[in-house]
DNA sequence: CATCAATTGTTCCTATTTTCACAATCTTTG
DNA sequence: CAAAGATTGTGAAAATAGGAACAATTGATG
């Protein structure tokens, strides 16, 4: 396999391709090209068919890519033929919102256990997801989780991440905005709504002011 | 004013940028250099100089910025010193989530007005949020509203955006993973916490195969 | 089965973003 | 108030990402 180094920019593509083409996998679409692709996902052919060229000869000449092969390829790809397991750590309005949708039917990720700091909280179940008290987090053995969800107070992120730590979890995403200081070999991917929709609003009233001077 | 064009990476930068000195300034501190400032935002200096260069000179050579200066500044440039008035479509769980939140105390931004297409949410309240029948909204003049949350089922989000279009809306913070087909004169940013859990998993995983190539 | 149309994989070029390096200049201190 | 130390602003280099163009090759067609 002369599998080159995947670019960044390709990896964070690649569940996006994965998630359109179970659509298109779903509406019984067999084939498709990379044009249309494009289309749908709105990245430029000539990216996605080298974006897929990284990880070898996917597609036929003359004839596009086979929805499903390509389905199967991106699912292993990513790691969801086998179940991923997560931990969600703050049951808030979002925390509690997540736990009710955990990561619909076919993505194969799930929580499997949250933690919150109010003892009210703690035992009770949302989402067929139980709740524990923060304390219990640092004696669990969570070597088998792949990454814990931070929905808590930005005050409170850094505290809860090393807790998780702690029972041996190893990546993050964060839906605080502070930025978490961890050791090199823990990965951090922050999803923050504040932040795209202030950096909306700038684009949005720039681009009026361009168009403006002309 | 020599402020020349300022890059996307830029743009996107600034809301973390206001975030975080908003706290410095909550917590006292009346100046930072760019290297500390790197450190708690975990960007490297010189990208946060050369982002801050692009509107002139903002901090004092030997000194660093000074937090308050920089603070007003930024909450300008992102234009939150004047209200942005938003509204939310599909008051499912995350929609749900985000009326309770509705855009913490210190940030200019208020979701004013919520849609669903389901009767019985209609007319009810959440968070102090009115919500309305989907029907109602590309009646509704919306061209005082900044932007639209897509908090709909991807089936239903092409749907949604063209009739908050019709009302006068010009820019979508989409949380549903279907890329909209929308004049070019229409601004939208995603957010889809599924993709971002994939390509986590994804770089988790690839990283410890690296490691164990070496 | 020869021709035409379609479409990939890839090379080369361009644009964007990040980082390095350092002169300019301000602050601080004795 | 002179010297030492700190830190910005920026030009140039390096790294990364995106896009145009096209040969190679496959599929479709009569």
């Amino acid at each position: 396999m002369a599998t080159q180094r995947v670019p960044q920019a390709t990896a964070e593509r690649l569940p996006l391709y994965y998630r359109s083409l179970q659509r298109l996998v779903d509406n019984g679409k067999t084939r498709i090209s990379s044009s249309d692709f494009g289309k749908i996902v709105q990245i430029d052919s000539t990216t996605i068919r080298k974006d897929f060229s990284y990880f070898g000869a996917l597609g036929r000449k003359g004839y596009g890519y086979n929805t499903q092969h390509l389905l199967e390829f991106l699912r292993k790809t990513l790691y969801q033929d086998e179940l991923s397991k997560v931990i969600l750590i703050g049951v808030g309005h979002l925390g509690t919102a997540l736990l009710n949708h955990n990561f619909e039917r076919n993505n194969n990720t799930r929580i499997v256990r949250a933690y919150d700091i109010n003892p009210e909280k703690a035992g009770k179940e949302i989402g067929g997801t139980k709740i524990h008290l923060m304390d219990e987090l640092a004696k669990t053995d969570n070597s088998d989780i792949t990454a814990a969800i931070l929905t808590v107070p930005a005050e409170r992120a850094q505290e809860a991440a090393e807790q998780a730590m702690a029972s041996g979890i190893r990546g993050f995403l964060n839906f605080s905005p502070v930025r978490l200081t961890l050791p090199p070999d823990v990965y951090v991917r922050h999803v923050d709504m504040t932040v795209e929709l202030q950096a909306l609003i700038y684009f949005l009233n720039h681009s009026m002011e361009e168009k403006q001077n002309k």
